[in-house]
DNA sequence: TTGATTGCAAACGGTTTGCATGGGA
DNA sequence: TCCCATGCAAACCGTTTGCAATCAA
């Protein structure tokens, strides 16, 4: 399983004795079908469009739940905080101008030998964080 | 190995009719002189442990100031801000269970090939992020 | 002299918390 | 029924801003 999916999060939920609302349904379903790195902020405008309604505070809790249980990974970008449903291992594009972040395939990029890095630590796992436009700030 | 020195700034400084404050110097030097990453707060209070005192306003002040100048980096590593004095380009690792991050040569990885991202967007620089145990958290 | 910089405190924006109410299991 | 989860609003915390006083050039 590479993803966030509402299934897998039922199962779990039933295992450590957590209710499922419909609140979380409705954010776990936006996350597990997300294109891009929604904020919290995101995440509740969307949800809220239709019923059910969530609070900040529920998306928030929903949010570091799903966090804690590493079902999702956050990323921080100039100090505000983007989810990622996607656990596969991979990389980032980060748009200087507009902010958006966007996942590059794991494969897209050359293995790295980390035995080198040895005397600094154990390391294990790495990403890479490109920075540059993205295509639509590009044409602008 | 290139890093934020307060030569350069008082250069730059003359250059741009900026000017230099006994604060600014103060908080120059400390971040040259940084082994680690500082938090803006860490320099408040070193700065202030004596003459010249700098406010918190003064501080982030000079933190943008230089940024935009790209004479400091900022890494954001659990939603705060770290500042990085070395801008020759390299990348981090950062332990998972102390937080400290440590800087890695640029030379200690290989190249990697950016043409490939270019349906993405026009990279500009790129870093890797290493995670997991630093020497001193193994022996523990 | 003069306009950039300072200190202070208030404002700001994202995240967390406290508490009474509501609703899954 | 029994807690866990919810909504609301206040608290919190790091960062930014407004403004009058100050000081480097």
């Amino acid at each position: 399983m590479e993803r966030l999916n509402l299934k897998t999060v039922e199962k779990l939920a039933k295992e450590h004795g957590m209710k499922m609302t419909p609140q979380r349904r409705a954010i776990i379903m936006y996350l597990q079908s997300a294109k891009n790195h929604p904020t919290p902020e995101d995440i509740l405008k969307v949800v809220n469009r239709r019923f059910p309604m969530a609070s900040r505070a529920t998306v928030y809790n929903t949010i570091n739940w799903l966090k804690e249980r590493g079902l999702l990974k956050e990323i921080f970008e100039g100090g505000i905080m983007r989810l990622d449903p996607n656990f596969h291992s991979h990389h980032h594009f980060i748009c200087r101008k507009c902010g958006k972040v966007e996942d590059i395939e794991f494969e897209m990029v050359p293995d790295i030998d980390v035995t080198e890095l040895s005397r600094i630590g154990a390391v294990e796992n790495f990403e890479l964080t490109f920075r540059g436009l993205c295509k639509n700030c590009q044409l602008k």
